[in-house]
RNA sequence: GCGGGCGUGAUGGAAUGGUAGACAUACCAGACUUAAAAUCUGUUGGGCCUUGUGCCCGUGGGGGUUCGAGUCCCCCCGCCCGCACCA
């Protein structure tokens, strides 16, 4: 039994710790299956161990505490885990640069940032806590990626990487800067390998259906899914060639505009077409020219931001509507292999890039539609209207004179069926998921290559397929690669020596499914159909908007392939009902300039009123994201050692709306503590009333209570804290100021204290306590507000005329329409303005407005 | 370059198409105090005059829809996120 001390001053480093213990003891946050409660699954992204939380981690944990506190409080049976996504190159770069080992480090910074988080008192259950690291968590991966492999959803195939010529090794994207590799300094070059793919692509149409099964996911995150697979509908023909390569007698198209076939200028094939790849071989401008091109980095946005670079290769083709028409081919550092035929046919008029590109090289720019019939044919810039627009087609080839863009399509399509030159294709801009990974700290792709039968799936009985510990990383590249004698084993097929495949797994695939694991965490199976049948899914997952694509993808793919294998049910191959995309932590930035004018930063606490120690001012850069190199970071262990957790969590909730950047700021912290002591204040003042004096306006305080009531839950329920913080500043207010007696107090500051108690969890235990509440205020029915409590008798209406405000009403809530509009007239201001005239019209908004237009 | 989002007082922000600026910070003023801190109370978008129950302007800029627009539509500017090997 808990004994509050005598309350006197509000001591957070006292109290946290205790009521922490106290929900331990209790295991009330162990998340068990019931029979007869609903069940709530609530999850933010789980966090790379990077050793040490921030004020992002706070904020996002602090929303999927306040819906899980707020969900137990309803009578739900809460899952709210927490794991690690542990796996990727940090560990490997801090081994390099600091030495030590990837498995230790990041132990190390699981453990430190586990010791971070607890005293932040979250409603985790943390007997269910993993790491991806954890061979008992990859073994299992493993066992699921032999499952999809039997099924065909796995394959392999070459694929384009960055390679580094003088580290040999491949890069990652964001260790090519400008073109160059980030430690040897060399320029980048792409280079194939041949690697392991996730069949998605054949989920194109599945997953972006699917996406309007998903009402309670941000539709802008909905709509950069569906734009990101990309379906489009088109046209694929051939050109035929003339004097081509023997095999190239024709080269395929696909074209999502047809109805621009006749403004055709040029047919441009990618770098690694395979006409390309021939003609290389013998001709060495050629290949001059596509090792060019196959210079900078892999990403898409360098290759569509890279100057474009053409070269006429000799080749011409015919029309296919004209064949006395020939156009020239050019090899384009623009054009990429991987989508649609990986060559294409430029129509400069109707496309920027195209224009560009028709303008470098001194090629026809021909119209084929117009704004208007007596616009000027004659084309200075790309003309492309929206395709849902009317336009006037000059040229004849199918369809009406006048019509949209997408008509055009169609009949375009249609137009070229019928004539036998192509068909009808719709295809997907979503490719395969490439998983290899040429580094070692990554769960490893459970593979044997034998010389006799080839790529060989390795025996289930063999998992995990451990990672050895004994490696260096001396040297760039993949230590595996160099492992002595990890790599020998036994074929599984034929029991010959073998070699493992030392590619390990993209970190995306741990993430795309440890939310189904987190149902039956410990299990010698990916999951247990069971568990996963009564938590999944996930009812509220929580996270950043750049996942708003690849991992949430990524995972919804999973959750269909295991699924087919087995290892979800049918009822979770959506797994997230719903989805919260939440902003960051800001801060200022501080910072002086030295004697070369380069800027110098500093951290906060060294700043004071715009100022250092020694005077000197400081520039200041207003919210920016928190970064170590720009020092605008704050500890949140500093904060919650000198404010208390409960400051942290409620300031971090009331400054911005969820989905919003909140900027932090000292002052902030500063008034969320003073808040929680006035609070605190208050419930000292109830407990030290005299029981039995008769008190003023008992009602209008638990009619204020009701309401607030309502507002907060309302509030909990959208994801409108801030919202919701500022009702409860405000019925604090009221309370502070209230007269009533020591009943209607009490009832008041306990309510206060459960509304408060998702946010501010300890502060609400021990005001709970203090007020006599039976139990803990965590297991406490949420309150419910009062229906007849909420009803005003009498409403204010603002009288506008002609949308201007220019007077109010107030009137009986209940009022007849006609009856509001009679008074509105007759008002005195409203006399006064219309000054005899007749009103126009009258519009009566019941309970909201009135309008009045003259 | 392509896709998506955001932009409101000195500051963070509030506002089912219906009183723009709730709530908070900061500032200023007052109470208490020998004083300071702490605490409490109050004022504060800009402008105008005839100081009123007053008028005009005001939600990044420009245009539009509507009785009524911060909110919906179009164009522009700025910032942020993503672009498939960062997590």
């Amino acid at each position: 039994m808990i004994r509050s001390a005598k309350m006197s001053r509000y001591s957070p480093a006292e109290i946290e710790a205790r009521w922490q213990a106290a929900w331990e003891k209790d295991d009330v946050f162990k998340a068990v299956r019931s029979a007869e409660k609903p069940k709530y699954y609530v999850l933010e992204m789980f966090p790379y161990p990077s050793g040490r939380i921030h004020m992002g981690h706070v904020r996002n944990y602090t929303m999927g505490d306040v819906i899980a506190r707020y969900k137990i409080a309803t009578g739900h049976s809460v899952l709210h885990p927490m794991g690690w996504d542990a796996f990727g190159m940090p560990a490997e770069n801090a081994a390099m640069a600091i030495g030590g080992h990837p498995k230790d480090w990041t132990y190390g910074n699981i453990a430190d940032m586990r010791d971070q988080m607890k005293p932040l008192g979250l409603s985790i259950d943390w007997s269910r806590e993993f790491a991806t690291c954890d061979p008992e968590y990859y073994g299992q991966q493993q066992a699921l990626f032999l499952d999809f492999l039997q099924e065909g959803l796995v394959y392999r195939k070459n694929a384009i990487v960055n390679w580094d010529p003088v580290d040999m090794t491949v890069l990652a994207n964001e260790q090519v800067e400008g073109g160059r590799g980030w430690r040897s300094g060399a320029l980048v070059e792409r280079r194939e390998l041949t690697q392991w793919f996730f069949k998605i692509s054949d989920h194109s149409e599945e997953l972006l259906a699917a996406l309007d099964t998903l009402d309670n996911w941000p539709a802008k995150v909905k709509l950069m899914q569906a734009n990101w697979i990309g379906k489009s509908r088109g046209l694929q023909f051939a050109f035929s060639t003339i004097d081509a390569p023997e095999g190239f007698d024709r080269i395929e198209v696909y074209t999502t505009r047809p109805d621009t076939l006749l403004g055709a200028s040029f047919v441009g094939i990618s770098p690694d077409h395979p006409l390309a790849k021939l003609l290389e071989k013998t001709n060495p401008e050629i290949a001059a020219f596509c090792a060019e091109c196959r210079k900078g980095g892999t990403t898409e946005e360098a290759i569509e931001t890279a100057e474009k670079l053409g070269m006429d290769i000799g080749l011409r083709v015919r029309h296919p509507f004209d064949t006395s028409w020939e156009l020239p081919v050019y090899i384009a550092n623009f054009i990429l292999m991987d989508y649609g035929t990986g060559a294409i046919f430029g129509c400069p008029a109707h496309d920027q890039r195209d224009f560009d590109f028709a303008t470098k090289y001194g090629l026809p720019i021909i119209s084929t539609f117009l704004p208007a019939e007596d616009a000027d044919p004659k084309v200075t810039e790309a003309f492309v209207p929206a395709k849902s627009e009317k336009v006037y087609y000059n040229g004849k080839f199918a369809g009406e004179t006048w019509q949209t863009g997408e008509e055009a399509v169609a009949a375009a399509i249609e137009a070229c069926e019928a004539q036998g030159v192509g068909q009808g294709v719709t295809k997907y801009r979503l490719r395969d998921w490439g998983l290899s990974r040429q580094r070692y700290w990554g769960c490893p792709i459970p593979v044997v290559h034998c010389d006799a039968c080839g790529v060989v799936p390795e025996k289930k009985e063999n998992l995990p397929i451990e990672l050895p510990y004994d490696v260096d990383f001396g040297t760039p590249g993949n230590p595996l690669d160099r492992h002595p004698t990890w790599r020998n084993c036994a074929c599984p097929s034929c029991g010959a020596a073998a070699k493992r495949e030392t590619d390990t797994m993209d970190t995306f695939v741990d993430s795309s499914w440890y939310f189904a694991r987190f149902t039956s965490p410990h299990a010698d199976t990916p999951t247990v159909m069971e568990d996963a049948a009564y938590w999944m899914n996930v009812d509220q997952y929580i996270g950043g908007i750049e996942h708003a694509i690849l991992h949430l993808l990524y995972s919804r793919f999973f959750a269909r392939a295991m699924q087919i294998t087995g290892h979800l049910p049918e009822s979770a191959i959506e797994p997230f009902d719903a989805l919260f995309t939440q902003g960051m932590v800001t801060h200022e930035i501080y910072l002086t300039r030295d004697d070369k004018d380069r800027p110098v930063y500093h951290l906060p606490e060294d700043v004071t009123d715009g100022k250092l120690a020694d005077g000197t001012p400081v520039e200041i850069i207003p919210s920016a994201k928190m970064s170590k190199s720009k020092k605008n970071v704050v500890d949140p262990l500093g904060i919650i050692a000198s404010y208390g957790a409960d400051t942290a969590r409620w300031f971090v909730l009331s400054d911005s709306p969820p989905e919003r950047d909140v900027e932090w700021t000292a002052s902030g912290a500063e008034a969320a503590f003073k808040h929680l002591g006035r609070v605190w204040n208050i419930s000292t003042r109830t407990t030290e009333m005299p029981k039995d004096e008769e008190g003023e306006g008992d009602t209008d305080l638990l009619r204020a209570m009701h309401k607030t009531i309502h507002d907060v839950t309302m509030g909990v329920e959208s994801f409108g804290f801030n919202a919701a913080i500022a009702k409860l500043y405000a019925f604090t207010a009221t309370l502070q100021k209230s007269k009533a007696g020591h009943t209607a107090q009490r009832e008041a500051i306990m309510t206060l204290a459960q509304l408060m108690a998702p946010m501010t969890p300890h502060l609400a235990e021990e005001i709970w306590t203090a007020q006599g509440g039976t139990g803990l205020i965590t297991t406490a029915p949420w309150p419910k507000a009062d229906a007849a409590m909420l009803i005003d008798d009498t409403v204010t209406l603002p009288i506008q005329i002609n949308g201007k405000r220019r007077a109010e009403i107030q009137v009986p809530a209940d009022m007849p329409k006609e009856e509001v509009e009679k008074r509105a007239l007759n008002h005195e201001a409203v006399l006064r303005i219309l000054d005899g005239a007749t009103p126009k019209k009258v519009i009566v908004v019941p309970g909201r407005i009135i309008n009045v237009v003259v």
